[in-house]
DNA sequence: ATGCATGAGCG
DNA sequence: GCTCATGCATA
């Protein structure tokens, strides 16, 4: 029962009517984002000017689309004030060399203010008792690259590798790699938030995740804050992704500035009322999710192991064998290769075993940790 | 927590 | 048509 459906019936609210706006986030005019601007230099905005200037409203029109013509995409929301803003980043900063340059576990900052740099190693019991506050609640950046750390990682430190830049070509070897970025060389200014490195980004995940537990709230509370906070709203979904490092990791050096900052809003003033405000259901239109059976998905997935990136013959071929849609199978191929680009690429439950690799044959993947999750 | 989906941006 | 950020709907 692959079977795909028909239109969600679901949920009619009507369109015109302004005052509940549900997304919004999706189209916003910039506003804050001079906020984040900051927080975050270069790159990882500059697609941002692009935001809503003309959309090519969708050339093709699948028939589970709007019926609606409602909000989404008719512009007009009612902003709140605020709405969403950065967002930016939408393209892959092909040229933006740097990112993945963390990957050299530059553990930096060996010698002074280790802050919470050796990672994994001692950051037990982050979450201090709320009784002291302030302290180090804010984690703080690395600041500078000790560029002889680069070089050397330690012995004992060389754990995971997530998606390294090299990727090993043994069964893919069409991947094309967005950039080449070399590693070293890439100055890091001053500012205050610069290019995490892998593990500062897990580390601040984890702790992330503790903090928000712990303060009582959950991921679609975050997600919300951060909307009346800063004017971006993010779904569950994105929380969720992020405390789990399943998202790339250019994708979790902009998120992090943010959550960073609601962290210490939150944890500043405690107690303070929960902002609670809850933007009511959607109205868009889409397409229901396909089911796909396991076996079908089996079938996919040993394609994929095969060919990462079929070609569209390729793949109506495929869908007709496997009787899929074939929109079914390119998406489902798109999402595929997502999920191995992400921090936490697909089936790696357990950091440690460094013996897997002896017989396993896991294709592309480099394990990374990640650890239980809740 | 995750699977499938949408859409902007980019060739 | 792809990548990438993001999310609705669902298991």
């Amino acid at each position: 029962m692959a079977t795909t459906a028909q239109y969600i019936p679901r949920n009619n609210s009507l369109p015109s009517n302004p005052l509940m706006h549900p997304d919004s986030d999706r189209m916003h005019q910039g506003t804050t984002y001079r906020e984040v601007q900051k927080m975050m230099h270069h790159e990882y905005l500059q697609g941002l000017a692009a935001t809503n200037t003309g959309h090519p409203m969708s050339l093709t029109h699948h028939q589970w689309l709007p019926t609606s013509n409602t909000d989404w995409s008719s512009g007009t929301h009612i902003g709140q004030e605020h709405k969403a803003s950065v967002q930016a980043s939408r393209e892959d900063l092909s040229n933006g060399f740097h990112h993945r340059s963390h990957l050299v576990h530059q553990q930096a900052q060996s010698g002074h203010h280790g802050s919470w740099a050796p990672a994994t190693t001692h950051h037990l019991s982050p979450l201090s008792p709320a009784s002291n506050g302030h302290q180090s609640l804010v984690y703080s950046q690395p600041g500078y690259t000790n560029l002889n750390a680069m070089l050397s990682p330690q012995p004992g430190t060389l754990h995971h590798g997530m998606r390294d830049p090299l990727h090993d070509d043994s069964a893919s070897h069409d991947n094309q790699m967005e950039s080449p970025q070399q590693a070293f060389s890439h100055h890091q200014d001053h500012s205050d938030e610069d290019a995490p490195s892998s593990d500062d980004l897990e580390q601040f995940a984890k702790q992330f995740k503790q903090r928000r537990i712990k303060l009582g709230f959950t991921q679609a509370d975050v997600g919300l804050a951060l909307g009346t906070l800063y004017g971006n709203v993010f779904s569950q979904t994105t929380i969720c992704r992020f405390e789990a490092l399943q998202l790339s990791f250019k994708n979790m050096c902009k998120l992090k500035p943010l959550l960073n900052k609601w962290l210490e809003e939150t944890d500043s003033n405690t107690g303070s009322p929960t902002n609670l405000d809850k933007i009511a259901a959607q109205g868009r239109k889409r397409k229901k999710r396909t089911s796909i059976e396991v076996a079908v998905k089996g079938a996919l997935e040993n394609h994929f192991l095969k060919c990462p990136k079929p070609s569209a013959h390729e793949i109506s071929t495929l869908a007709g064998t496997l009787q899929l849609d074939k929109e079914v199978v390119r998406v489902w191929f798109c999402n595929r290769r997502q999920k191995e680009k992400r921090m936490t690429p697909v089936g790696v439950p357990h950091p440690n075993m460094e013996d897997v690799y002896s017989q396993a044959e896991t294709p592309p993947l480099h394990r990374t940790l990640q650890s239980p999750v809740q």
